[in-house]
RNA sequence: GCACCCGUAGCUCAGCUGGAUAGAGCGCUGCCCUCCGAAGGCAGAGGCCAGAGGUUCGAAUCCUCUCGGGUGCGCCA
């Protein structure tokens, strides 16, 4: 149930009305017909842009057309009033029966709000796919609950989503990751180590460092590289695996699918993508231009093989093998995406920390090129996580130990918090994360400010129920809300209204943002109904001696709280029954 | 040098497949509350949407260029 799309298909039944009269020619493109809310409240509860966009292919004024429009828009019951305004725009309110009859729906079905927009169709969505070498930290986190959060949004909008991790476990990384374990092994059987360059000196290895020992006792000293190192590497990449999935336990994010870049090898399938984009005539052998005003040092030209990704509108042709022959990192990703694309997505989503914008065209140019332009990828980035304490920066250093990893966050100030001040900033703008502010109990906290709404509702629910008042969600949905005619009151209620329309705009552009910001809006509105109350006690809650009254008002605040609790749920958030 | 992201109130940021007089929070100014719905409330000031062209009925939004900030740029993932 959307109230702005019964709307829309109102003036498009309005439209072929004209049609039939006569009044406007066949055939006339009505897809750019759009209802929304007008910028300003004053000019009304809906306006559409039927007159100006139709004017010009009608061969007709603007101003004609809203006025035949505006007519017969009035002749409809759900209209009290259509009047044309500016250079042809065509204002409507609605009678206030609907609003109310908006709160019925959110009191009364489950799913309002969700929408049909994806039909079904399935969409991976891979994010966070960190390397298997360490813990997660706060930029990995932004990523975590972003894509967590796009999923569920996705979901909630008729999406059949798979989440999907993506281990980097074949490359380099995961050598150094073995060495650096072997090191701690070494070191738990007392022995001193020096740590080259290169090696990952965490604390956290010191524990598979013992594990090691527990498992292999000393038969793996003083052997050489060659012994150890597969065995090793599969220990201690389960091992950070392991970790890995329970912090991100710990942030309420659970993958359906890991998928590891090391079992693509041996397998032919890296083989066989590139195969494919050869049979496409995308691959051959040759040498790039260096790239231009920064010449790396050691630069000299070598031959590789290409990809011909500037086919699909990158800038360069990208190389898929090194001169050595072996595969680059590129080659199986190319693999993975393909993978991805014969499981049989409609479309896919990467989400990628913004120091990866550099891959963004030819994962797109490679996606289109394995799918005949068939499945989009949509990539989105997220940028830096800027930490503060107290206002003050908080430097991140792994040397000075001060390095934040997701676990810290999470364990100082909660995976609700967490999740939602992530997104309070859409992905692409820097975020600014004060580990004090965040926690602050106070209106200037977004994330309390919308938990306190809801937990409001509850107080009140609470009180009724103690006053005697019955306020199940089924007899709220059937009470009398004709008396709901205030002016802040049908404020809140269409803010209700429009969560079904901003679920299918934040599904449309893949921005979960949009969520928590208009939860933000939806709570202000809320606590502002609850303060009319203190000046004007026809305005509050619980009107003493009148259960039909109670009830609405009750039905009204219930519903709020209801798409509250939706919308906290697509973030991640849990909705606070009561605060303390 | 090239590519991508960004530039909106003093500060931090929203802004719907292009819609009307560009919004919110903080800060600032003024008023209100100080037992009972105040972990405050109400109101106000504050803008050349970085700049210049273009597209059209209409541009913060799309295109081009300039300026400023961030990120990345063959055999690292």
């Amino acid at each position: 149930m959307n109230l702005f799309t019964d709307i829309r298909t109102l003036v498009l039944s309005c439209l072929d009305t004209m049609v039939a009269d006569g009044r406007l020619p066949e055939g006339l493109d009505t897809s750019n017909v759009s209802v929304e809310p007008p910028r300003d409240a004053g000019h009304g509860d809906m306006a559409t842009n039927a007159a100006m966009v139709l004017a010009k292919p009608a061969g007709l004024k603007p101003r004609d057309i809203a006025d035949g429009l505006a007519g017969l828009l009035a002749d409809d019951p759900r209209i009290s009033e259509a009047t044309v305004a500016g250079p042809g725009f065509l204002n409507m309110r609605l009678d206030a029966g609907q609003w109310q009859g908006v709160v019925k729906t959110a009191l009364s079905d489950e799913r309002f709000g969700q929408s049909s927009l994806g039909q079904g169709r399935k969409v991976n969505v891979e994010y966070v796919s960190a390397n298997p070498t360490g813990p997660l930290h706060v930029g990995h986190t932004r990523g975590a609950v972003f894509g967590d959060a796009l999923a569920s949004l996705l979901a909630y909008a008729g999406w059949d989503v798979t989440r999907e991790y993506y281990i980097n476990d074949g490359g380099a990384q995961v050598d150094v990751l073995a060495r650096s374990a072997y090191l701690r092994y070494q070191e738990a059987h007392d022995l001193s180590v020096d740590w080259p360059d290169g090696t990952y000196p965490g604390d956290y290895l010191i524990e598979v460092g013992e594990a090691l020992k527990e498992k292999y006792g000393d038969s793996l000293l003083d052997k050489g590289e060659q012994f150890w190192l597969a065995e090793i590497r599969e220990f201690a990449t389960e091992a950070m695996m392991d970790m890995i999935r329970a912090d991100l336990k710990l942030l309420g994010v659970e993958m359906d699918v890991f998928s590891s870049e090391k079992a693509l090898y041996g397998t032919g399938r890296i083989e066989g993508a590139i195969e494919t984009l050869k049979q496409k005539g995308l691959i051959y052998r040759g040498t790039l231009e260096p790239p231009k005003g920064k010449l790396p040092e050691d630069w000299e030209p070598r031959e590789q093989v290409l990809f011909k990704s500037t086919e699909y509108g990158d800038d360069v042709d990208r190389p898929v093998a090194k001169s050595d022959g072996s595969w680059t990192y590129f080659a199986p990703d190319i693999a993975y995406h393909y993978d991805k694309v014969t499981r049989g997505f409609d479309a896919l989503i990467d989400v990628f920390g913004a120091d990866h914008g550099g891959y963004v065209k030819r994962m797109k140019a490679a996606v289109s090129a394995l799918s005949d332009e068939k499945v989009p990828l949509d990539i989105k980035l997220t940028q830096l996580v800027k930490l503060y304490k107290n206002g003050e920066p908080f430097k991140m250093s792994k040397r000075a130990g001060t390095f934040v990893t997701l676990r810290d966050v999470v364990e100082q100030v909660g995976p609700d918090v967490t999740r939602f001040h992530m997104l309070t900033r859409k992905n692409d703008a820097p975020l600014d994360f004060d580990f004090d502010k965040v926690t602050e109990q106070s209106k200037d906290n977004p994330v309390f400010y919308v938990q306190y709404a809801h937990a409001r509702v509850n107080s009140v629910l609470r009180k009724a129920t103690e006053a005697g008042v019955d306020v199940a969600d089924a007899t709220l949905a059937g009470a009398d809300l004709s008396g709901l005619t205030h002016e802040a009151e049908l404020k809140l209620a269409k803010s209700i209204a429009e969560w079904p329309r901003l679920v299918e705009i934040a599904a449309r552009t893949n921005e979960p943002h949009r969520i928590a910001f208009y939860l933000y809006d939806l709570a202000s509105d809320l606590h502002s109904l609850w303060n009319r109350g203190n000046d004007d006690v026809s305005l509050r809650f619980l009107q003493e001696g009148d259960t039909a009254a109670t009830q609405a008002k009750i039905a009204l605040i219930r519903a709020a709280a209801i798409v509250i609790s939706h919308g906290l749920g697509i973030l991640g958030v849990t909705p606070a029954d009561e605060m303390r």
